[in-house]
DNA sequence: TTCTTGTATTGAAACGCTTCAATTTATCGA
DNA sequence: TCGATAAATTGAAGCGTTTCAATACAAGAA
């Protein structure tokens, strides 16, 4: 149990050394345009003098607001999720928010706890990357009165606002872009199917496949995870087949698995990128350029969809009556690069 | 401004509905032992037809403590940093406790807004991985009654915890290394000096070069930034010297400077790498092996400094009176791979 | 039935701050 | 100097919850 502390200086204390009242403690702290200069000074010096930082929760369970945004992602170790956090953060600076992050590490858990963490705390509000269908974290948040915004998902417009890219267009970018090489056997690489985007970005590349004029096709192999340690296993099961049994084209359900791809063939077998098995990822993360082979990748624009994620919120937060939601979907592009260059 | 919200539900309106006082609500939710079976249904059935949540702002102000904790990092995007989150993390869950990240972006002004932000939110304790001499920032603290901890950086033990690797050895191991290989003619890249780490990598292998039984020499590139953008500027400018001024070694102050200098080097140029220049960095992040030339690098166990950070400032939060400060300092590891390889 | 003891519940007080109507002070014009 | 007005300050109330001493209730023994 933590052991008692001696208590720290209250806003009274503040008052008696500076031989003024409470509110006007206050006033200096929130409306110093309301106080004299004179009074404003004598008041600082005690602030200074006493070691004063007000208590957040007196002021927010009396003020009843808060200028705090929380945010939920994935897996803060994937840089596309650094990079969407980043972007969210300098937006929120903009608007005069400050953003507290926690990590959900894929685990529902996890999530679960940061979103009621924030949700007792009372942040202004809440972003999502959610591990799974947000339908109803989303609705039972909205019905409590907590704002909310989801990201890299979409959920139905009726329900809340979410910002997202385009899976299923950019998996079925990737496909034709590998088609167009004349690669006649697909694999895509990912998993779990739960995960809403790996699904979407399968059905995308099996939708260019079935409608590609010739003759292809398209396997799945399905990952526990979606990490570099994950890609490499697969790498090394496809190094291990004979050659006559090899896919000639991978789709990384993203960069991560692309890379661990990259290191099981470069590094452990004999499989050329991309003369063997050309290898395009997901993502394109900032070493997705600086590869062993200069990985080919569906850019998602992360930082876009953090600092979009806070404008809504924002808006939803400060213009509460007149907010519709809104379901944002930005198109993801194809990033040419060594791995699929013929 | 925030517009006005239908108020949410207290724990008054639960004891309304459960038929019991609030101290009985209270008991429920805190100590439900000391309620019959019969009561706890009754009101946890009132709480979740109301969709109550406490009021954490209200918890904390009475019950005057706080299971979170905050950490500041400086940069969410480089991958040390969002690992050394991670380990902390699962450490903090061990401990029953949940960490908030606050992200500096290397800006001394949001690092100090993050700090008072935590502090104002009265959390258990505060991690900081700091922008700059960290000395000042934690007396103020401690002299507050604030629990910290530095990490990634060493401060006096008579001024609080601090968790580091030590950069000087590293710096020395790296450059050792290079010599080594039978390169003379070093060139150190990173900047500003005023990050101690930097600095202390700089000294390490400037000591190495001194003491080296042989001529070498050690050349520094300062940057303004430790980013693949910096690394890819600085490759670009040494890439354009006559090739008899190329350095034939470079220790990277970190990965991402190593992983720009690549880039620059491999794609835009025709430096190569190790034959021309070795390159060696500093962190071994996850994508260091999977670079376009597999990248050397000295290992620093960031998962290790943020879960050891975390039991440092569990132990000062609830053993305060027997709690001793401690500067714990790990010793980093040569990882050899081709770009450094003869 | 009464008394004792253990269990369950109650409700007043208070945490530290903000807010705003009431009060005080200062300034200006007649 | 007095009255009016604006500026500055005050201080009571209350936000939602926890805590714990007081009270009520239940069960068992004499």
């Amino acid at each position: 149990m933590p052991t008692a502390k001696k208590p720290r200086p209250s806003i009274q204390d503040v008052a008696r050394l500076a031989g003024v009242s409470l509110g006007t403690v206050s006033n200096v702290l929130n409306n110093p345009d309301r106080v004299r200069a004179e009074t404003v000074l004598r008041v600082t010096k005690a602030i200074e003098q006493l070691g004063f930082v007000r208590n957040d929760a007196a002021r927010q369970l009396k003020a009843g607001r808060s200028k705090t945004l929380g945010m939920v992602v994935l897996d803060i170790a994937n840089p596309f999720f650094s990079v969407l956090a980043r972007g969210a953060e300098d937006a929120a600076a903009q608007e005069g928010y400050s953003i507290i992050l926690g990590n959900s590490s894929d685990d529902l858990r996890r999530e679960s706890r940061y979103v009621s963490l924030f949700d007792e705390q009372r942040v202004g509000g809440i972003i999502i990357s959610p591990v799974d269908a947000a339908t109803e974290t989303v609705a039972t948040l909205r019905a409590r009165g907590t704002n909310v915004v989801v990201v890299d998902r979409h959920i139905d417009a009726a329900i809340g606002c979410s910002i997202s890219v385009d899976d299923f267009a950019g998996g079925r970018l990737a496909a034709e872009h590998l088609l167009s090489l004349g690669r006649k056997k697909l694999l895509f690489v990912g998993g779990p199917l739960d995960f809403q985007q790996v699904a979407d970005r399968l059905a995308g590349a099996t939708q260019a496949v079935k409608t590609f004029e010739g003759t292809a096709t398209i396997e799945h192999f399905k990952t526990t995870a979606l990490s570099v340690l994950a890609g490499r296993e697969v790498g090394d099961k496809i190094a291990a087949l004979p050659k006559s049994e090899w896919p000639d084209a991978i789709f990384a359900a993203n960069d991560l698995l692309a890379v661990g791809l990259l290191q099981a063939f470069m590094f452990k077998s004999q499989v050329q990128v991309p003369g063997d098995i050309a290898v395009i990822g997901y993502d394109d993360i900032a070493f997705a350029e600086a590869a062993i082979v200069p990985l080919s990748s569906i850019r998602q624009p992360a930082a876009l969809l953090g600092s979009t994620a806070v404008e809504l919120l924002v808006e939803e937060i400060e213009s509460a009556s007149s907010h519709k939601h809104r379901q944002i979907t930005y198109q993801p592009e194809l990033v040419v690069r060594a791995s699929t260059s013929n």
